[in-house]
DNA sequence: GAATTTTGTGATAGCGCTATCAAAAATAAA
DNA sequence: TTTATTTTTGATAGCGCTATCACAAAATTC
C-alpha cells in the first residue's frame, strides 16, 4: 500500500538522494560540492558520479536559508531606459560577474512595479549586491536599498556619496569638453538643444555646456529645454524654434545624438547646408552619428570600459579579502569625433 | 553574558517575532498574511499592526523552501538585443504581469553565462513560468527550460510548438504585406537587403520577400545577406555592391529600418534622388524612419499588443481555474507607413 | 438541551540545505 | 611503539516558513 506522502516536495532530486546512493552523509556531498578541497579524492569521486546519475542540482533557496548567506546573486535595478550605450555598458558588467561566478539579474523598477517586490527578492534570496543604473535621486528604491547591508553600486552622472560604489558617467565633463571642441572650431552663436531635462543625467550635460560658455564669455541664453523624449523627432521639429528666435545661430550642441539627427533631418529638408551654414554636434557616438549624411560631430562616453570599471570596482569589495586576481582597468577615456 | 549564538541568522525580523508580540501562533500570523480570510478580524488586527511596529518582511526563500510554491517569480529569459520595439514588447508585457501581482526579472542568457546559474535560479527559486524572447531553435537554454513543469512562453519569429504558448511575430506575413506593397506602387526591380541572417528572425523576413516576389514573378536574385550587424554602416556599405550589381534597380526593401537608413544616408553622399531614382523601404516603424529625409517607408509589427497579448495568454494559463478578470485584447495588427 | 457542523487557532513536523561539533581516520611527532 | 596533531567524516540541530492535523470555540442543526 501506498504510504501517505505528509508533506508536498519539489519531487526534485536532493543532497540526501545522492548522500544514500553515494555511501556517504549528507554534510559529505554538500562539502563535495561547495567545498571540494575538504573532501578526499576517494569520496569525492564517488559523489559525483552519483550526482551524475541522478542529475542532482542543489535548491538554492535551501541553501541560502540554511547559511543565511548569498548565492552570488546580484540584482541589477535599472529604470525603463532604452539608451543603448547603457545597455552596451550593462551587458559589459553582467559578463565580468558572470566570468567570476555570479549570477546578475536584471528587474526593472518603473512603475507600475511596487518597490515590495523588489525588497522581497533582494531580502529573500540574499542577494549579495545591488547594482543601480542611472536611479534618480528621489526614487524610492533608494531608501529600500541603502537599508540593506551589502554592496551598492550606482552607475549614473549623478556623484552620489551614500552608496559604496560610484561610477559616474562625467556627463558634464563630456559636454565640456564638446562644447569647448565646437568653441575651438571657431563658432560663437552656439544653442543647446536639451530633452528628457528631469533626468539628472541630460540636466549634467546641460551644466557642461553652461560651463563651457561663461568660460569662454559667450552668450549662454540659446537654450532650448524640451519635456519630449530625446529622440529624432524632438530634435527636428526643434530647428524651428531656433531659427524663430535665433536665425544667427551657427551651431546647435544637443544633448543626445538622436536630437542631433533629428536637427540634421530638418535641416535637409529645409536645404539648410550643414556644417557651412549650421553646425551641429550630439552626444554619445552612436553608430549612426558616422554614417548619416554629413556625420555628426559628437563625444563618447566609454561606456563598455565604465561597465568593465564598474564590475571591476564590485567584485573587488566582494572579494575584500579573498584577493581575487582581477585584470587591471585603464582609466575610461572620453573621445571626440568631429566632422566639424 | 552573552550567550552563544549557535547558527548565523540573517538577523531579520522573523515571523515568530510577530507571533510573539501579537501574542498568537506562528502558523495565525502565516495566514493572516497569506490567506488573511481565514483569520479572525481581532487577531489580524493585532498581526499587523506587529507586522508594523517591527517591520517584518517575510522571508520568501523559506517560503519557498516550505510551501515547495512559486512566490509569482516569472523570469524572462532573453539574448542579447538592443531591439527597441523587442524592449518595448518586454516592458509592457512585465507591466501587465506586474499588475496582476507578478515579479517580472530579465536574465540575458548570452555568453559567457552558463545554463547551469539559469537552471538553478529557475528550480530553486519556484519561478512560476518563464518567458523565452526571441530564442534560437538550437539555443542549449531550450533543454534546459523545457524541462521544468512550469507554463513557458516563447516570442519570437520562429512558430515554435513545444512550449505552452506561443507568441509569433509574425514576420514573414509582415514582409511579405510590405514588399506587395512596394510592388502595387509600380517597383519591379527589388533588391532584398538582409543582415544578420543568421538569425531566424530576419530569415523569417527574408522569406517574405521571396513570397511576394514569387507571388508577382518577380525576379528574386538581386539580394545582399551580410552577416554583419542589421545596424546603420551595414546598411550604408551594401549600397555600392547593390549599384555595381544591379544598377536596373528601383527599389531597396531591407530587413530593419536601420539598414534602410543607413541605404538612405549613402543615398543622400552619392546624390541619388529617393524615392525618384531609388525607393527604400525598412521594417519596424522606428521612430527615425518618420523623421528622416525623405520618410522611410517601412511596416510596424504591434509589438506593445503583443506584449499584452503574450502576458494575458500566460496569466491565463497561469490563473487556470482561479477566473482571473483580464482585459480583452484586440488582435495585434500590421501597419504599413509610407512615403513611397 | 444534546449532537452536529463549521469555523478559528496552535502544536508539530518537516521543506532541502548547511553550521557546528564530536568522533573517526590518517598522519606526524615523540 | 605510543602520543599528539591534523585531516576527514557524519549525526545533529536548526535556517524561516508552511502543510497538516488536532483540538477548542462558535455557529448550526436536530
Amino acid at each position: 500500500m501506498a504510504e501517505l506522502k505528509k508533506r508536498k516536495t519539489t519531487g526534485q532530486i536532493t543532497l540526501s538522494d545522492v548522500a544514500k546512493l553515494a555511501g556517504v552523509g549528507t554534510m559529505t556531498v554538500s562539502r563535495a560540492l561547495r567545498t571540494p578541497e575538504q573532501v578526499s579524492d576517494k569520496l569525492k569521486n564517488k559523489i559525483n558520479k552519483a550526482v551524475k546519475t541522478l542529475g542532482y542540482r542543489p535548491n538554492l533557496a535551501a541553501s541560502t536559508l540554511a547559511s543565511a548567506a548569498s548565492n552570488n546573486l546580484i540584482a541589477i535595478i535599472m529604470p525603463n531606459s532604452h539608451d543603448h550605450q547603457l545597455l552596451l555598458l550593462i551587458r559589459e558588467m553582467q559578463n565580468c560577474l558572470i566570468a567570476q561566478g555570479y549570477t546578475p539579474f536584471i528587474v526593472e523598477s518603473n512603475p507600475p512595479r511596487k518597490n515590495t517586490d523588489l525588497l522581497a527578492m533582494i531580502s529573500s534570496y540574499s542577494v549579495c549586491a545591488i547594482v543601480l543604473i542611472n536611479m534618480d535621486k528621489n526614487n524610492r528604491v533608494w531608501q529600500v536599498v541603502t537599508h540593506q547591508n551589502i554592496p551598492i553600486v550606482h552607475i549614473g552622472s549623478d556623484a552620489l556619496n551614500y552608496v559604496d560604489i560610484n561610477v559616474g558617467l562625467n556627463n558634464m565633463e563630456a559636454m565640456f569638453q564638446l562644447t569647448e571642441y565646437v568653441i575651438k572650431k571657431g563658432y560663437r552663436e552656439i544653442g543647446l538643444l536639451c530633452a528628457n531635462h528631469e533626468y539628472s543625467i541630460f540636466q549634467q550635460r546641460l551644466h557642461g555646456w553652461y560651463k563651457a560658455m561663461l568660460k569662454h564669455h559667450l552668450p549662454t541664453h540659446r537654450v532650448i529645454n524640451a519635456s519630449s523624449p530625446a529622440n529624432f523627432s524632438t530634435g527636428s521639429r526643434a530647428l524651428a524654434d531656433f531659427v524663430i528666435n535665433w536665425p544667427e545661430l551657427d551651431a546647435i550642441v544637443c544633448t543626445t545624438d538622436e536630437l542631433a539627427c533629428g536637427v540634421l533631418y530638418e535641416c535637409q529638408r529645409r536645404h539648410i547646408r550643414v556644417p557651412y551654414q549650421l553646425a551641429i554636434a550630439g552626444f554619445g557616438d552612436s553608430e549612426f552619428s558616422q554614417v548619416c549624411h554629413p556625420p555628426l560631430t559628437t563625444i563618447s562616453l566609454p561606456y563598455k570600459s565604465i561597465g568593465e570599471y564598474a564590475a571591476i570596482q564590485l567584485l573587488q569589495r566582494l572579494s575584500e579579502n579573498h584577493s581575487l586576481n582581477l585584470p587591471a582597468v585603464d582609466t575610461p577615456i572620453i573621445k571626440i569625433r568631429g566632422s566639424l
